[in-house]
DNA sequence: ATCCATTTTAAACATGCGTTTTAATTTAAA
DNA sequence: TTTAAATTAAAACGCATGTTTAAAATGGAT
């Protein structure tokens, strides 16, 4: 009755469930292969290298969200007239899909997303920028009409510090959220992190840049 | 004439450098008794452990740096009727101090700052909330009172915000000036990236907050 | 000059890592 | 049923890490 699951396919739930928690370079194969109880050596026989595994990891969550992303984005584009809220707003429905992939799918990427970008690992980061580099140019592009009084530059520095505030608050979520219930006793839960965060972020990509506020 | 220079401040120097460049765990031992020109049994002679000679590299800049804000944020705080924008100015003398440190205290202290806080170090957010959680309560406090149509949650969760933003513009910092220089054929020095940064920061903790924009 | 505490040195230790090897086992096709 | 390929298994390899040990060197104070 129940679906079969393959080896693969275990060493990748595994994987994914402790890079999320502890971060890539922190999990070790042999953490990896016990929890998904199977033999070291099955990780490099069947992808061959970590790195390997932690591309796969990635890839099954990237393959959904990017087209997604694109098609949400190329929309809103032909639209026109849009704010820069309705830019992040176009990372809502994506996100919530990857659920179709696993049930805590948009929690565990966007974890994975943030050690992914704080450990700077140069072949993740290849990896992305060669399998979707159209999808954040466009990405770029549609910000930038979003905010035309923001020079290119200016925006590639934003979307960064977007990039950095948004990963921060997942990785140290768990953290962070521990921490609010004990100070302020209220529990939030993570979906409730998104929704603080993205008018922060709306915010701060509108605000006047630096050069306008110089005397 | 030149200062004798001891075997621990030689081991702190070489030890800051390089957890600045690559962040403390990436930095083995070995890389900075070679790079000190000690023997590598002097590291855990003089400071007992790797963990120990983290905290004393912190040490050195966070003894300089937190009663520095305290100060300002005190002064802040009597002066009264001030706004986020002037809260975030309290950082820029007290950075700057550091250079009094050592040449680029600022650049190297931020840069260590992100990695502490990216590499959840357990024992470095242990020493700083024990050694300084005072000036930490202070600026939640300056912070709330520059915006008290948010709540302390609220504020709470955009701080932290801030902070992630702000270490990624650091830590990533170099690799986005690079490509950066090479996309707009613009090189930003590092200070500048501050300067980018504080309005974006402003920006997204003036926001309006999620409560208020929902319908 | 001698002595003793401090410091430096070289070597080894114990541990954990990713990877490779070789053999046993399972699987599916002929 | 036989055969060959695919997979799993156990063990070892080579390497890098933080730490410890024990001897050698150093430097002031007596």
């Amino acid at each position: 009755m129940a679906k079969r699951i393959t080896t693969q396919e275990k060493i990748l739930n595994a994987a994914e469930a402790l890079f999320a928690e502890q971060g890539f370079e922190q999990t070790s194969l042999r953490q990896i292969t016990t929890e998904a109880n199977v033999n070291l050596a099955s990780v490099n026989y069947h992808f061959g290298s970590k790195k390997a595994l932690i591309q796969a990891v990635m890839a099954r969550y990237l393959e959904v969200f990017m087209p997604k992303l694109a098609e949400q984005l190329t929309v809103l584009n032909a639209r026109g007239n849009f704010s820069t809220r309705d830019v992040f707003d176009c990372f809502r429905e994506p996100l919530a899909e990857l659920k179709q992939v696993r049930k805590h799918g948009p929690t565990l990427f966007l974890s994975l997303l943030g050690f992914a970008y704080a450990e700077i690992q140069g072949h993740l980061r290849r990896y992305t920028m060669e399998h979707f580099g159209e999808v954040m140019a466009l990405l770029l592009d549609t910000l930038h009409q979003a905010n035309p009084q923001l020079s290119p530059v200016d925006m590639f520095w934003r979307l960064h510090f977007v990039l950095g505030a948004t990963v921060f608050a997942q990785v140290s979520g768990p953290a962070l959220r521990e921490i609010a219930a004990a100070d302020f006793g209220e529990a939030v839960a993570a979906d409730q992190v998104i929704d603080r965060l993205i008018p922060f972020l709306a915010g701060g990509l509108d605000a006047a840049s630096h050069s306008s506020t110089v005397e």
